[in-house]
DNA sequence: AGGTAAAATGCAACCGGGTTGCAGGGCAGA
DNA sequence: TCTGCCCTGCAACCCGGTTGCATTTTACCT
């Protein structure tokens, strides 16, 4: 593990994706490539104490915009997540199943769920989708308390 | 069509559900028995325009605990649906698609598309599904201006 | 290196939906 | 008729999201 390699790693990834690799963006994508779950911008603020909530709203507006990270509605909450390569500006593939622990109070990205048999009735069609499920996530269903 | 009888049907369905029908609440389900779509707070607040908004706010709060509708989350805003006879106090079974018309901006709910094929990871266990997805619904698509 | 323009940041303030506390009013039951 | 409970309406608050504007930083050009 090198700092200085993650950091140039990560420089690599704003660039690609069109966006100036500033200090404040840099510590935002590495906090947010450690999650394992959707975090909110309350939850980025509280982790960068010293950070400015406005700043790291437009930060997350400018990821999501030119798709670094997508975002879901977690009960009146916006939670952010990384998004796979496939991602680009305005361009997300974000159809994959959302899983909320309502233990944990997490939310995981399920990709192993086929979503692909979904069809609907004819004259729809379809921008986006959006899945979501909320229950007992598998580590809080192995550690009953 | 006579309105006494559709009277005594509401208040036949708030008994059900154990709510006392007042007038306020007879108005309200009346309004929400008329939608196709979702409709949110505001809405119901704009066509009741001498209504208090947090009188409507707490019946439909009511009517959401008592199983006559439920709720979805629109960008950042609740809207509210009728429910299916099978909800009750504190159950409901709204794991149909809820498909979001960006052109005409209406929620409507398509339970004859099939979601009982999903099957998740073992280990976990749902409570509650949400499923949606928004482009343009089939009325609009036939309306091509 | 110095100057300039554009982009990013920080602060203040606003907005709108959701929510709670409390006082008044109406209704049912004693 | 009296009493108590539930519903209603008003005020106010909270919190996440959002915008405007002044300041700072950065990139770029000479």
């Amino acid at each position: 593990m090198n700092a200085g390699q993650n950091d140039e790693r990560n420089v690599q990834i704003l660039l690609n994706k069109e966006i100036q690799p500033t200090a404040m963006r840099l510590l935002t994508l590495e906090y947010l490539l450690e999650q394992q779950a959707a975090v909110s911008l309350a939850d980025i603020e509280l982790h960068f104490h010293k950070a400015d909530r406005i700043t790291l709203y437009r930060t997350l507006k400018t990821f999501e915009q030119k798709g670094v990270i997508h975002s879901i509605q977690e009960q009146q909450v916006t939670k952010y997540l990384l998004c796979d390569e496939s991602c680009a500006t305005g361009i997300h593939h974000d159809d994959h199943l959302h899983f909320f622990c309502t233990k944990c109070r997490n939310t995981t990205c399920l990709h192993q769920v086929d979503l692909s048999v979904m069809s609907l009735p004819p004259g729809f069609s379809v921008v986006q989708w959006h899945f979501s499920a909320s229950g007992i996530c598998d580590r809080c269903a192995g550690t009953m308390q």
